[in-house]
DNA sequence: AATTCCATGTAATAAGTTACATGATTTA
DNA sequence: TAAATCATGTAACTTATTACATGGAATT
């Protein structure tokens, strides 16, 4: 699954410039997915050739001519083959986590910053999601609002994990790791599963 | 942050070979990093060459040879050099939640079936941490017990969100999503952060 | 006056995966 | 006897990022 499905699938919703589709992959795919205009545009050119989707020049007065897309009847096909096919993949890749991993190796001050930016950068996220949802909730579909709101319960509860977990994290980096070996695991702790982590908290 | 900045990391923990290594990224990364030998072996051997790991060949008996890497003083420093200085990225890449975002695309019975794929997938996740933590958490670093519990946590919410809202999913598609513009959208429920999303259910 | 937005595209570079190659030992 | 585990490594391939190149219009 590569960018040039994911363009596909954003043409489904109507005729895009490249431009305009990093834009909406930016606002409502940010969850899961991200592409840089590097293989944005390679991939629209070889979705032309290949005629899953039709190219035409828009001229506009007081800014750029831009080029947009079409989905054709085959790419619509090409991109439901795609959908059906694979075996959906889901992957962090996390270097915030890594650096906490290693918190011991890293100086307290850096730590706390750290864990204060993403802290921060996660409450933006919630906030633009919140105006994101505002403007188009009414013309959602229900994979849309699915999505969005995965997304969102993730970031939630990450967002409360981080602010649960910050002093605890410092603290037993302060002490020395071998002090902490009483403490429970850092954990879900309002939010168990079916009674399968009953076993770890203590 | 590449893959040799993992191999460092893991060699913080003691000498290990590649083969090990890629054990180790299995357990205890699994949340939020993934490499292949592919990229773990080309990374020791440059870190070698580098002076950053001693590698030593071990002969052992009913097993092929295997060789062990540890991590050097220079290689110390690198590693912290390496925590310090990079801004962390934090990137999910979900092809699981691009199906769901065109659920309206897919037949009803294939997207139940990937919705009870990726529940069975993370449930199988959450057994084998549970495995994990029991087998180490006596020696496990804060750090260790952060990124641990986050992952968790970020599981544990997912999942219950899943489970939560595959009905609806599903019924919503099968109505035809027209007639889902009065659902409320599908979020937090018994989470909402700091009020921020009070005004996002209704 | 400087920066951001609009808008497209290419080339160099980076980084990784998959498949291949090899082969003994143990488990199902 | 088939498959999995242990164990290392390379080569071809895929895929994406970053930086570059260009330039008017609008905003700060």
């Amino acid at each position: 699954m590569d960018t040039k499905t994911l363009c596909l699938g954003v043409l489904t919703e109507g005729a895009r410039s490249g431009y305009e589709i990093k834009k909406c992959l930016e606002t409502n795919f940010r969850h899961f997915f991200a592409a840089s205009f590097g293989s944005i545009y390679p991939a629209l050119a070889e979705l032309e050739r290949s005629g899953f989707v039709l190219a035409e020049d828009i001229v506009q007065s007081g800014k750029p001519d831009k080029r947009v897309y079409t989905l054709t009847a085959d790419g619509l096909n090409r991109l439901r083959e795609e959908l059906a096919s694979e075996p959906p993949k889901h992957k962090v890749r996390s270097e915030f986590l890594l650096l906490m991993y290693y918190a011991h190796l890293l100086p307290e001050d850096r730590l706390s910053e750290i864990l204060d930016q993403m802290i921060g950068h996660f409450e933006q996220i919630m906030w633009e999601d919140l105006e994101v949802y505002e403007r188009d909730h009414v013309d959602l579909t229900p994979g849309q609002r699915f999505a969005l709101g995965y997304g969102r319960t993730v970031l939630t509860s990450a967002l409360a994990y981080m602010k649960r977990q910050k002093q605890v994290l410092l603290s037993a980096c302060r002490e020395g790791h071998h002090t902490t070996r009483d403490r429970s695991i850092a954990g879900p702790e309002d939010q168990r599963p079916d009674g399968v982590m009953a076993a770890a908290g203590d």
